[in-house]
DNA sequence: TTGAAAGCGGTACCAG
DNA sequence: CTGGTACCGCTTTCAA
C-alpha cells in the first residue's frame, strides 16, 4: 500500500510490464502474468500436481500461456530448490583410446536416462581423477562412476566425504571401492573359450595371453586352467606365451609357435591378437579353421564379426556393465558395497572347428 | 532487536547453532557463521574479489573456516544467480556403435574443459534428437553440439528458438545448420590417397568405395577423380566398385576384382574394407605391398597400425573435429554460420610400395 | 572494511 | 481453489 504505486488494477500493471522487451527465457512469473494467475498456481499446473485442485478453466489458461510463451522449465532452479540431482557424473579413464569406451558410455547413458538422469562426463587422460571428481561434486551430481574399458587400477586419491562412487571396468589403486565395482567375469570367459576348444576335441592348445602383469589376462589364464582341470587334461600340453594385446604380438608369437611346433588351436588374449595370429597363419598357407582353430576375446565390434573367417570369441559386455553401474548409482544407496561380475558369453562363429 | 532473541554475543548464537546436527553440504552461511562474519564477506573472499578490500586477518579466518568445514561451492546456485552456464550439451548419434565416437567425445571434452565447461552427453540411438535437445535446454546448457562419427544427415526437427547449435560429423536433414558444421575434408583426403598411389607409379587402380549413397564415399570418389585429372590419367583405367564399409565387402569385392583382372593397387573406402581386401589377397597368395598396394581410410586405431603389414591410410581427425566444435560453442557466437573442413592427413605405412 | 538485503527461478506451505 | 510468502545457495549493490 505504498503511495505512488498507482496500483490501479492488476491488469494495468501487467500491461505496463508486457510492454517492456522480453530478455532471456520466459519464467513461471511470465506465464503467471500472461495467464493472470499467481506464480504458485502455474507451478502446480505445470507439475501436474493433481492433489492441488485447480479449476479446469484456469489450468487451460495457464497451459495455453506457457505454450504461447514457449515456456521451458529451468532445471537448475528446480534442483536448487528441491536439493536433488538428476545428473550422473562419470569420470572416464580414456574414452578416446579404447574402442569399447563408447559401449560403456552408451550403457551408462541408457540406464541414467531411463531414470531421468543425464551423464556429465569428464575424461581424465592419464592424470588422476581428483580434480574431475571435485568439479563434478560442485555441480551436484547424484554420484560418480569411474569408468575404464581397461579392467585395471585407476588413480584417485582424495576420496571425498559422502560421495557416492562406483567403479566400472576398474578399481581404485588406493583401495576403498565406494559403493562397489562392476567388472567382467574374465575367469569364466577364459574357461569358456578353452572348454569350447576342448569339447571340439582339440588337445594341442596354445595360449597367446595378454601382458603377464595384466589383471584380465591373469583371470583368463586362470579360466584356462579351470577348463583343463575340468577336462582332466594335462596342463603341460598347452604352450603359453604372453603378448601385449596388440595385433603384431599375435602375429609374432604365432610365427614363433609354428616355427617350433604345430598346435591345432590358438586361444588369444583378445581379438587383436587373434587377428595377428590369423594374418600369420594365412601367410604360412595354413587355413582357419580347417588347419587351425582360433578363439579371440572381446568381441570387438567391427573386427570379430567382420574378418574372414568371422572370429569365435568371448564377448566383453561393456554395454551391460555400463548399464549396471548407472542403475546402481541412480537408485538409493544399498549400504553395502556391491561387487558385481558381469557374464562374458562365448560367441561361436567361424574360426573354430574340430581338429582334423 | 526482537525480544527473546537473547542476543548476547554473536559467538553465543553461533555455538547454539553449531550444536544442531549438520545435514547436507556446508554452505557459505555455515562458513560465515563459523568465521563470525557475514555471508557476503565469505563470498568476496572465496571468489578472491580483490576489488573488495577485506582485512587480511578476516580473510584468513574465512579461508580456515571453509577448509575445516570442507566447504564446496554449489555451482547450481551460482549459475542460477549469474544466469550463465558452464555446461556444453552434446547429443550423440551413436556413441556406442562407432569406434570413433570416443575420439570425437574426447576432443569436445578437452576443449570444453579448457574453457571451464563440462559436457553433458545424451546418446539418441536411432530416434530423433528433439527430446534430448529439449532436456539439455532445460538444464541450461551453453549450446548443443550434435555429434556423429558417421558424416551423414541427422534428424532434428524442432530447432528451438535461440539455441546455439552446431553439427560435427553430421548435418541436420531438415536444413539450417545453426552456428555451423565441422566436417572432415574427405574430398582432399580421397585425393591424397589416390595421388600417393599415382606418384608411386601405379596405373592399374581399383576403387573399393563405400555405399553409393554415402556422402563421405562420394567425396572420396570425387577426390580420386581430382587426383586422376591432376595426373592426366585416364579415368576409365580405374575400376570402381561400391561396398558397405564392412570388412566382408572388401573381401568379396577383392576376390571378384582379381577373378577378373589384376590391379596393382587398391583404394579402399575405409580401413575395414582394406582389411577384408588384405585377407582376400593373403588367401590368394598375393603379398602386400610386394604384389598389390592397399590404402585405407579412417586410420582406425587398433586396426590400421596393428595389422601386418601396417596400413597406409588417410586419417579421419575425429579428435580435432571434436575440439574445434566445442571451441566454437564455448566462445561467444560469431553471428555467421561457420562451415569448417578439417584436414585429413595421409599416413604412409607399410601397405603401399612402387609397383613391380 | 563489513553486513543487510534483494533477487536468480523455482517449490511448497498456509491462509483465505 | 488461489495467492502470498519463505526459502534453496549464491552474487552484488548499497549503507553503515
Amino acid at each position: 500500500m505504498t503511495e505512488g504505486s498507482g496500483a490501479g488494477t492488476g491488469a494495468g500493471a501487467a500491461e505496463a510490464v508486457g510492454a517492456r522487451a522480453k530478455v532471456g527465457r520466459p519464467t513461471m512469473n511470465d506465464v503467471a502474468r500472461e495467464a493472470g494467475v499467481s506464480q504458485s498456481t502455474v507451478s502446480f499446473v505445470l507439475n501436474d500436481r493433481r492433489d492441488i485442485p485447480v479449476a479446469a478453466e484456469t489450468r487451460e489458461r495457464i497451459l495455453e500461456a506457457a505454450r504461447s510463451l514457449g515456456y521451458r522449465l529451468n532445471r537448475r532452479a528446480q534442483e536448487l530448490r528441491l536439493n536433488r540431482s538428476t545428473t550422473l557424473g562419470v569420470v572416464s579413464y580414456g574414452v578416446a583410446s579404447h574402442p569399447f569406451a563408447g559401449a560403456l558410455l552408451a550403457g551408462m547413458q541408457t540406464a541414467a536416462r531411463a531414470a531421468g538422469h543425464v551423464c556429465m562426463v569428464i575424461d581424465v587422460d592419464g592424470h588422476d581423477g581428483d580434480e574431475a571428481v571435485a568439479d563434478l561434486l560442485d555441480r551436484g551430481v547424484t554420484g560418480i562412476v569411474h569408468a575404464s574399458a581397461g579392467t585395471g587400477p585407476v588413480t584417485v586419491n582424495r576420496q571425498l566425504g559422502e560421495t557416492r562412487e562406483l567403479f566400472v571396468g576398474c578399481w581404485p589403486e588406493s583401495g576403498g571401492t565406494g559403493e562397489g565395482t562392476v567388472l567382467p567375469d574374465d575367469r569364466e570367459g577364459g574357461r569358456r573359450a578353452a572348454a569350447h576348444l576342448l569339447e571340439l576335441g582339440h588337445r594341442d592348445l596354445a595360449f597367446l595371453g595378454g601382458p603377464a602383469d595384466d589383471f584380465a589376462a591373469g583371470e583368463r589364464a586362470a579360466g584356462l586352467d579351470d577348463a583343463l582341470r575340468a577336462a582332466s587334461a594335462d596342463p603341460s600340453r598347452v604352450v603359453r606365451r604372453n603378448g601385449d594385446y596388440g595385433s603384431r604380438s599375435g602375429y609374432r608369437i604365432t610365427n614363433e609357435l609354428f616355427d617350433a611346433g604345430r598346435p591345432t588351436a590358438l586361444i588369444c588374449g583378445n581379438d587383436q591378437m587373434a587377428l595377428g595370429a590369423l594374418l600369420a597363419l594365412h601367410e604360412r598357407g595354413l587355413r582357419v579353421p580347417d588347419d587351425v582353430s582360433i578363439v579371440g576375446y572381446d568381441d570387438q565390434e567391427a573386427l570379430a564379426d567382420a574378418i574372414h573367417p568371422a572370429l569365435t570369441t568371448v564377448r566383453l559386455p561393456h554395454r551391460e556393465m555400463g548399464l549396471r553401474a548407472a542403475e546402481l548409482l541412480v537408485k538409493p544407496a544399498s549400504g553395502t558395497p556391491h561387487e558385481e561380475l558381469v557374464d562374458c558369453p562365448l560367441v561361436v562363429r567361424e574360426s573354430t572347428a574340430k581338429p582334423r
